[in-house]
DNA sequence: CACTCCCGCCAATTA
DNA sequence: TAATTGGCGGGAGTG
């Protein structure tokens, strides 16, 4: 806390808080003491007040209540950090361009500044993702509403949510303990089991429903009326447990939102409207639906939409049906979990032998609530009762199972690895779709998408989960090496690592190459493999001068990488909420904390870290900036870091890496690899995070160099000339992997033609713009088409318009044999509006700020601080990274 | 105008 | 009874 607070602090003292000020640290932030006002050099006075702005700061002066708001907007800024906050040694960098854009924003408290998002991000900024088994972080709500400066009401919404998903439990009143995303897992896979039992039959018998439900979400209620009601309730009612009273609770937030996730996790799309998740939500109602009703839940809905997104697990997004476009969420979090795991089968209590595990969330659940209380209400899983049981016994204390989850974690990162290698080849064996649709298999015959299904490793958690079947729908092979974040791919060669073994659930067959990144969806990442090493079979090299660039890129980037965001300064704001906002509004991401390693920023800005070779379009064009490996393990991954790493060496690199952030830029990878030992040098690819406009396509770019590397399946990508690969956001989300083809010459014309300048790297997301959704596929380019109107059949699998086309979706089997990936493109691209480089906002404009940033704003002073911690600085630069991007974007 | 969703009243629960 | 929780919906901000 304090540490934002400084930050926040400094720029806003000047201004309005001075009078303030004194009010202010009574209740709130203490912190501040310490602050230094780093950087104000902005905040100067801010900007001009408006009038309205002068009676606030009367008001505030009066009230209490004004003030906090105040400081809520102060806190704002810093909230981006929020994410790593906790370890929150590092903030000073925000400080710099806040002051441009946070005059802006403190000036006039846009609505979205208030956002319950933008507040849950603070909120989550607070804490870590993956607290240390030891510290049990209580919260009090009292103490984070004035710190956030927000009305208690608000900090119910979401803790209510964040306790549906158990990352938080109460404690006591005006208690909550914060768990962190340890069981995230866990519980989504119990939601998901719930789901099905709810909602699946729904959808098995009927198959479609999701597709319904996107497509028409009405109808579906038809169908599923009845089903789903009962259902769901059930699950939702955490009665097992101790149903006793519920009247009010049953409603509660905390109820839709499980039930709301399990739409997402049941569904196939994990594309889920608004409007119909609050049908089925309304159950009882169906019959009945007041349209007030319906508004009402639709409000709820965006409540809890919002704190999902905050968390990184959905983001927005629109679908196109027949009538129109209407508001859905999509999932971007984890995806499968399939089962497997001992833990995460959590029913049985016993049986697990993690306290990680569900059963450990039990436990944790209890022992938080261990006074007494309401867990009752708030357990709603179905399994509440074994959950019970486990509580009972597990009284242990959450800490113990923590660090194991931690280790779990990595192990389960491993698995990921593991798994997704084997997906990988199985997919290069046959379509990815198919596998894909396999795993899927179970609800959807449909076809949904190859990819939609892949668990997205959104969080470290996604990537926990051992997917036995996890298909990754890579494309092919390719490339094997994805580079787990270092970490993992250090791991797996290192048997040492506890992790690997326990990992060895989900598929023993890791290689250490193999690596697998998650993507977050949401920004742009590096990801490097030992491309060479392995062949990617997709992964070409580019060697062209794509590959130059991308080498260039790489060489800028990795190096920047190689801090890890933990050099925050490179921040490339990892798509932080802003940008998606744009496009879709904000993933906000949870991820953020994760650690994305190599998140790019997408904006051209300049990329300040790259620049040395600036002329790489990749870097220019896309921003990479820092990154690092890491990142693709998300969340996971920072727990798995910090521990495995220490096993693995990742700590050293990270150190190092952050020793260098400063100094070197180019290589990052490099000395990652080397320490790593795995891999000497890993390709790396760039994952371009949609940026607002482009929400819809994601792109890959291939860093490295080595040419030959990779051995495409011959054919695989041939076609691609680019280097680069777009895939629709929504593939990529569930895909991990995305593989860049080749090289090729630069600039050779895309088929689409989309891609003027694939070569160059810089895509000129302007042809992009055109709505006409582009495939890449090696071998051949599909067009989408949109289906608006699925086949009601059911069996037919008409997929819905969302995903991709059924053509791709064939085509995908058909095609892909080719091509190693499919890319369709998600249902029609909304956003792509704008390249990715595209105008810069005005903000974006100015280079110097970002630099500022990257260099890191209040670490260019000291860049020691931020060694200090590690861990956190990754969190801290992730913030950063949001900022950028939010600074970036958010003229848009 | 539609979509979002902030705000805070006020009831249900708890302490 | 007071305080804590949290449902709920008016209505404002945005696009």
């Amino acid at each position: 806390e304090n540490i934002f607070d400084r930050s926040r602090m400094a720029p806003k003292t000047p201004i309005k808080n001075e009078p303030i000020d004194l009010s202010k640290q009574k209740g709130c932030t203490p912190e501040r003491s310490p602050i230094t006002p780093v950087k104000i050099t902005d905040r100067p006075q801010p900007d001009p007040w408006t009038p309205t702005a002068n009676l606030k700061m009367l008001v505030s002066a009066a009230s209490p209540d004004m003030r906090d708001r105040e400081k809520k907007k102060e806190l704002f800024r810093p909230i981006e950090n929020s994410e790593q906050s906790d370890t929150p040694d590092s903030l000073q960098y925000d400080i710099v361009d806040d002051s441009t854009v946070d005059e802006f924003e403190k000036q006039r408290p846009s609505r979205k500044q208030k956002s319950l998002g933008l507040l849950c991000q603070k909120f989550l900024a607070r804490y870590p993702n993956y607290p240390l088994s030891t510290e049990k972080t209580t919260i009090s709500l009292d103490e984070v509403a004035s710190i956030l400066g927000v009305e208690r009401r608000r900090i119910y919404d979401i803790v209510n949510v964040l306790e549906s998903l158990q990352l938080v439990s109460r404690v006591a009143k005006n208690q909550y303990c914060w768990h962190g995303r340890h069981n995230l897992s866990q519980t989504l896979k119990m939601l998901q089991e719930a789901g099905e039992l709810q909602y699946g039959e729904l959808m098995t018998s009927q198959h479609k429903e999701q597709d319904l439900e996107y497509k028409f979400g009405e109808q579906k209620k038809e169908t599923i009326p009845d089903s789903q009601g009962r259902p769901l309730l059930e699950f939702s009612e955490p009665d097992c447990v101790s149903a006793s009273a519920n009247s009010r609770k049953d409603k509660s937030l905390r109820i839709m939102s499980q039930k709301f996730v399990m739409l997402f996790l049941v569904s196939k799309t994990k594309i889920v409207t608004l409007d119909i998740a609050a049908k089925i939500l309304i159950e009882e109602t169906q019959d009945t639906v007041d349209h007030s009703k319906f508004k009402t839940k639709v409000r709820r809905l965006y409540d809890i939409a919002n704190v999902l997104t905050s968390l990184g697990l959905i983001k927005k997004v629109h679908v196109t049906e027949e009538r129109g476009r209407k508001p859905a969420f999509k999932w971007i979090g984890p995806v499968e979990f399939p089962g497997k795991t001992d833990e995460l089968r959590g029913h049985s209590p016993a049986s697990d032998p993690l306290p990680g595990t569900q059963t450990g969330a039990c436990a944790q659940y209890q022992t938080s609530a261990a006074g007494k209380q309401r867990f009752t209400r708030h357990a709603s899983f179905n399994s509440a009762q074994p959950c019970e049981a486990a509580r009972r016994k597990v009284s242990s204390e959450p800490n113990s199972p923590r660090q194991e989850r931690q280790d779990e974690n990595c192990s389960k990162m491993i698995n990921l690895a593991a798994v997704c290698r084997q997906k990988i080849k199985e997919d290069t064996g046959n379509k990815a779709c198919d596998t894909e649709m396999v795993l899927n298999s179970s609800k959807n015959s449909s076809t949904t998408l190859p990819f939609s299904l892949l668990p997205v490793p959104g969080d470290s958690d996604f990537c926990v989960n051992p997917l036995p079947q996890a298909v990754f729908p890579v494309v092919q092979a390719d490339v094997p090496s994805f580079s787990l974040p270092i970490g993992i791919s250090g791991q797996a060669s290192h048997p040492s690592t506890p992790a690997a073994s326990k990992t060895e659930n989900g598929k023993p067959t890791l290689v250490p190459n193999q690596p697998f990144l998650c993507f977050p969806s949401s920004s742009l990442f590096m990801l490097c493999g030992g491309l060479q090493e392995n062949n990617l079979s997709e992964t070409l090299p580019a060697s062209g001068d794509v590959g130059n660039r991308s080498a260039e890129a790489q060489a800028a980037v990795p190096p920047t990488g190689c801090q890890k965001r933990s050099s925050h300064k490179c921040s490339s704001p990892p798509a932080p909420v802003d940008d998606e906002e744009p496009a879709a509004k904000k993933q906000t991401l949870e991820q953020s904390d994760l650690p994305l390693s190599l998140v790019v920023p997408k904006k051209p800005s300049e990329s300040p870290k790259a620049e040395p070779s600036p002329g790489s379009g990749c870097s220019s064009g896309l921003h990479l900036e820092s990154n690092h490996l890491d990142l693709a393990i998300p969340a996971a991954a920072e727990a798995a870091y910090k521990e495995s790493t220490k096993a693995l060496d990742c700590q050293e690199q990270e150190k190092q890496s952050q020793n260098k952030d400063t100094d070197e830029p180019p290589l990052g990878n490099e000395h990652i690899s080397k320490e790593n030992a795995s891999q000497p040098f890993q390709p790396q690819y760039l994952y371009v995070q949609p940026t607002a406009g482009l929400s819809s396509f994601n792109f890959l770019f291939s860093a490295n160099q080595a040419p030959g590397a990779i051995s495409l399946a011959a054919n695989q990508l041939p076609s691609l000339s680019v280097p680069c690969v777009m895939v629709p956001s929504a593939a990529l989300a569930s895909f991990p992997l995305v593989c860049s083809p080749s090289f090729t010459s630069p600039l050779s014309p895309v088929p689409d033609g989309s891609f003027p300048a694939a070569a160059s790297t810089n895509f000129s997301m302007s042809s992009l713009a055109s709505t006409t959704p582009v495939f890449i596929s090696t071998t051949a380019v599909v067009a989408p088409k949109v289906s608006p109107a699925p086949s009601v059949d059911p069996q037919q699998p008409a997929h819905p318009a969302l995903h991709l086309s059924p053509v791709l979706t064939r085509s995908c089997s058909a095609v892909k044999l080719d091509s190693p990936v499919c890319m369709g493109h998600p249902v029609t691209l909304l956003k792509l509006q704008q390249p990715s480089s595209a105008p810069l906002t005005p903000k974006s404009i100015r280079p110097a700020h970002h630099e500022a940033f990257f260099k890191t704003p209040g670490s260019l002073g000291d860049p020691v601080a931020w060694k200090k911690n590690e861990g956190n600085q990754t969190r801290n630069v992730s913030s950063v990274q949001r900022r950028l991007e939010i600074s970036s974007t958010s003229p848009d």
